[in-house]
DNA sequence: AGCCAATGGGTTATAGAGTAACATATCTGA
DNA sequence: TCAGATATGTTACTCTATAACCCATTGGCT
């Protein structure tokens, strides 16, 4: 049973944005906080592929895109938003963060990272993320967050080395 | 069932220290890698608790201990070293590094890292990195690394809290 | 022994990631 | 419309990590 992810194959990104910036609006929307100009810029730009963006990169992005440059602090705060919200993840062992297919749903930051293309798969196996749990239950730890973090090659890349 | 783990349970620490350098000597003989002064004292003082320790805090610790000032790059090439030959695992989210109760036996970085007393419990559960393996397989995905950070409040913690 | 290639470490400078502190602007609701 | 809260701009700085270059040590080898 293997089913290529479909940050991996060739697909109608528009489409992955559109329903992006979409569901970020009807959740903003409805916890009452503001999706600003700025912080739907940045969630745009992070949404522009399946690779997770520095946030240098993010702010050069911004300053080519419309001329807007920003400081650290600005992309950061912007970023920080995100990241209460569910937008977005964090990708540690990249320092960069990507978006999050399904914001809104309660889930564990799980990831498989192609070192040779960039892309990050999120996960969604509920199963993995209770086991964990399990794991730490048994060892009388108290779970706040889980972080898993996959590197290696994805399908397409793998296939290219042979 | 419940098993406190060693690093949060009050324990004779000087063995842990004394058990991971011989291992590590061991190790390191086996290879045909050296082993040098530096190194083993980065390591040493990487041991000196459960607690992972940044880069820039073994500087210090460096220069106190033995007047021996070392810039960035030494310690970083130590800590290369030690990555390397799995004396020691890296914790992303913290930037920082810990000693590897298990070098020499072939797993994954999977930790339980407490917020409040800043341990990293490394987790040895095949079971678990088999499942993750499996879960990446099905999406076709080769593995090469896994990296799991666990962040919450170890027994310890939890119970002082309440 | 004496040479030499390889490895390890020292030094300086700089790149990359993130934040503190404070000023200004913009929204929102009474 | 005014006040308070929220958002953004700005400057300066800290922390983390690496590049580039040079010197010292080590461990074979003849």
């Amino acid at each position: 049973m293997e089913h290529t992810p479909i940050a991996c194959s060739h697909h109608d990104h528009d489409h992955c944005i559109h329903d992006a910036l979409a569901a970020a609006r009807d959740l903003c929307l409805s916890r009452g906080v503001r999706l600003t100009d700025l912080r739907l810029q940045v969630l745009e730009l992070i949404w522009q592929n399946h690779k997770p963006l520095g946030a240098y990169t993010l702010m050069e992005m911004l300053a080519k895109a419309n001329t807007r440059r920003v400081a650290p602090p600005t992309v950061y705060r912007a970023l920080d938003f995100l990241l209460e919200q569910g937008l977005i993840h964090r990708i540690n062992v990249l320092n960069a963060f990507i978006g999050c297919p399904s914001p809104g749903t309660k889930h564990q930051s799980h990831f498989l990272i192609c070192r040779a293309c960039g892309v990050a798969i999120e996960l969604d196996e509920p199963a993995l993320s209770q086991q964990i749990l399990q794991v730490a239950k048994d060892t009388g730890f108290t779970v706040e967050t889980q972080a898993l973090e996959v590197s290696g090659l994805c399908g397409n890349c793998a296939g290219a080395d042979a």
